[in-house]
DNA sequence: TTCCGGCCTA
DNA sequence: TAGGCCGGAA
């Protein structure tokens, strides 16, 4: 499996500017946070001028976050822009401007989860740690489980299950790692998968059995997202006039009745993503 | 209109 | 361990 997979990969990967040997490990790192929200093509261009602003943590955490979050722009979760901030700061600071390799490490900084730890452990600085994200479960559920879709939580069993397949040698875990999350989003797509173009159809559990469709499906997203959508209305006129604006033409610039717009602002003041400051409304400073 | 996702909180 | 957070593609 690790043959035909790390072959593909060299054939069919897409040449990511991240993957260049020459990232630095705070480049990989920005662009994991970015990319677990966003797609790849809207992550390219907004990584690079990102990168090209505040090459180092240190450059980032000097940053203002009314700065950080007008270059966020419309990536999506802006709280995040915050914490990639904060991690900026306490890299600089603890750290020497260095990332840490070590998980343990990596877990505290904010906005730094299992996920990320992992993929900056596989992809920045080449040793074997088991990347569980999204693709790749849905991949080993696929060929090991023959199921279509993983769980929603991850549970112990599903670690072992990865953990037994990720070689040893750090430069090869790199490697499969990279080269199934690479086949889960080029080829075993969540829909319409292109069986015919995987590497690995042969040994595919879930192939084998005919494509079953998962026995509970999931939940549909019902009437969410309101509540979020007005988040980031607000957000995107905060943007737009980083001066600031009164609450009267915040309400009209966004766009939102005053139902919707009065616990939206709250919850953004709460996450501290907006301030309100002489009687307007501004980014934080 | 429906779908997608990793971190964090409760 | 479930649900909230964003925006754009399909």
């Amino acid at each position: 499996m690790f043959i035909e997979l790390v072959e593909w990969f060299a054939r069919n990967g897409r040449p990511l500017p991240w993957r260049e040997p020459d990232t630095s490990p705070w480049a990989i790192l920005v662009c994991e946070v970015m990319s677990q929200q966003t797609p790849v093509a809207r992550v390219l261009p907004a990584w690079e001028e990102w990168m090209k602003r505040w090459p180092t943590p240190r450059d980032l955490a000097e940053a203002s976050p009314s700065e950080v979050l007008i270059a966020w722009g419309n990536l999506g979760y802006p709280r995040r822009a915050l914490r990639l901030r904060e991690c900026g700061g306490v890299v600089a600071k603890e750290y020497g401007n260095q990332l840490p390799r070590e998980r343990e490490k990596l877990l505290t900084l904010p906005g730094i989860g299992p996920y990320t730890a992992d993929a900056i452990i596989a992809f920045a600085y080449r040793e074997r740690s088991v990347v569980l994200d999204t693709n790749i479960r849905r991949v080993l559920a696929r060929a090991l489980a023959g199921e279509e879709l993983p769980p929603k939580s991850l549970r112990k069993a599903e670690v072992a299950r990865a953990e037994e397949l990720v070689p040893d040698d750090g430069e090869l875990a790199a490697q499969w790692n990279a080269a199934v999350m690479e086949l889960g989003a080029l080829v075993c797509t969540a829909k319409n998968p292109k069986c015919e173009l995987c590497p690995i159809a042969e040994e595919c559990q879930w192939l084998q059995h005919g494509r079953p469709a998962n026995a509970a499906p999931r939940k549909a997203q019902g009437f969410e997202g309101t509540h979020r959508q007005a988040r980031g209305k607000i957000m995107a006129a905060l943007r737009k006039t980083p001066t600031g604006l009164s609450r009267t033409e915040l309400v009209a610039e966004s766009g939102l009745s005053e139902v919707r717009f009065a616990p939206a602002l709250e919850s953004l003041l709460e996450d501290g993503l907006a301030q309100t400051h002489r009687g307007r409304v501004t980014l934080p400073r």
